[in-house]
DNA sequence: TTTTAAATTAAACAACTGTTTAACTTGAAC
DNA sequence: GTTCAAGTTAAACAGTTGTTTAATTTAAAA
């Protein structure tokens, strides 16, 4: 087993993370990953050992090139209402464009046979809300958030909301008459961004 | 192919629809199937056609069933606040209380091989907004709720936050400590329940 | 008791699975 | 030019896959 990433190795990679998010893993075989790489199907043991370590790299590749830089804005000047917008439109546009490893982590997420709760994946997911917390602390102290909120529900917001958007592609497409690809990545980007930026705006101000 | 609904025949439904939640349609063999169900793998053919046709079924079955009868809440002479909490109460309840085919669902509706678009599924979807609508719409008439509220977009928040939350688990039985699967199950019928309530409420009374 | 269709079975089918092997090629270091 | 490790290959491995077959059992109707 290979340890150095050459272009090769990062090739097998891309396309099987590809893969794994359009066919499942179990619907994804070491041949169908040789084939459009176009290497021998024996270069994947080779370079990673296994499928299912085959499976870890991507994650760990992908996770680790993207921890949020959120701290940026959380030490920013800009007033807390523009911090959540902006810590808001850097999550989707993280999740978006990384669409493919948030398929396969939230396909795997429920099979028992694999477990991907890398250490680095929770970590990174309890980084967002040591930052969002930052954010929202901010905004209290100055009275501009109520004090009766829970941070750690803003993901399943944020990104439990793109996910079933995603998943809906067919549905919202005919809803809101989304022909082509970019009609619907630029939906995502802006209004569904914008719908996202004031349900959370909302719950911070909301007062039953 | 048999089409009567036998018990065995529902037998084989059952095992499925669980073998397929926890590990996935390609990572479920007939023989497991078989296996669980006290079957010969020549049974499912038998009585559904094929491997694929019995996750057809499958979704079938569910979905007509879960029809939610969110008529009884729009008709109901509670206020437009209350309906809301109800519907959305009911809602959670309903995909909780199923979540194997909702998990089966949300795995497979990513994937380029089989397509679960069925009608029966977009009709229930499409019905459940529609009822949505009918409270909103009593909400704005009488004044309680402001105009400018997307109610398409309100599944995403509801489900997307039921699903997130159960994608990571683990991250949420360490958050809040939910010891139990019982705990868990309740955390989500009470507090996460009240959470994507007022969520919604937030929303349908925010003023920018 | 005989008839008949439905239910059930074990076996076989061909195709595909992930992984390993052992041979071979490449290309830089000496 | 020789050496030697890294890269690459085709082939074989032992299982597993979904589906079909043809034979047998079951059980109710005649």
């Amino acid at each position: 087993m290979q340890t150095d990433w050459t272009d090769k190795k990062l090739e097998i990679l891309l396309v099987a993370e590809k893969l794994f998010a359009t066919e499942g893993f179990d619907g994804t075989s070491i041949r169908a990953i040789a084939k459009i790489a176009k290497i021998n199907i024996a270069m994947v043991s080779y370079y990673f050992g296994s499928k299912e370590k085959l499976l870890e790299s991507i994650v760990v590749y992908r996770i680790g090139g993207m921890r949020m830089h959120l701290e940026n804005i959380v030490n920013s000047n800009a007033t807390p209402f523009e911090k959540i917008d902006a810590a808001i439109a850097h999550y989707v546009q993280q999740v978006n464009s990384n669409r493919n490893i948030h398929q396969i982590l939230h396909s795997e997420s429920t099979n028992k046979k694999r477990n991907l709760d890398i250490d680095i994946v929770n970590e990174v997911k309890l980084n967002n809300i040591r930052l969002m917390k930052a954010i929202v602390d901010e905004g209290q102290n100055s009275g501009l958030f109520h004090k009766d909120v829970q941070v750690e529900l803003f993901s399943p917001i944020i990104i439990g909301s793109l996910m079933y958007f995603n998943m809906n592609r067919d549905l919202y497409t005919l809803l809101f008459q989304l022909k082509t690809e970019q009609d619907f990545n630029s939906y995502i980007l802006n209004d569904l961004t914008k719908h996202i930026q004031r349900t959370i705006k909302a719950l911070l101000v909301y007062e039953k």
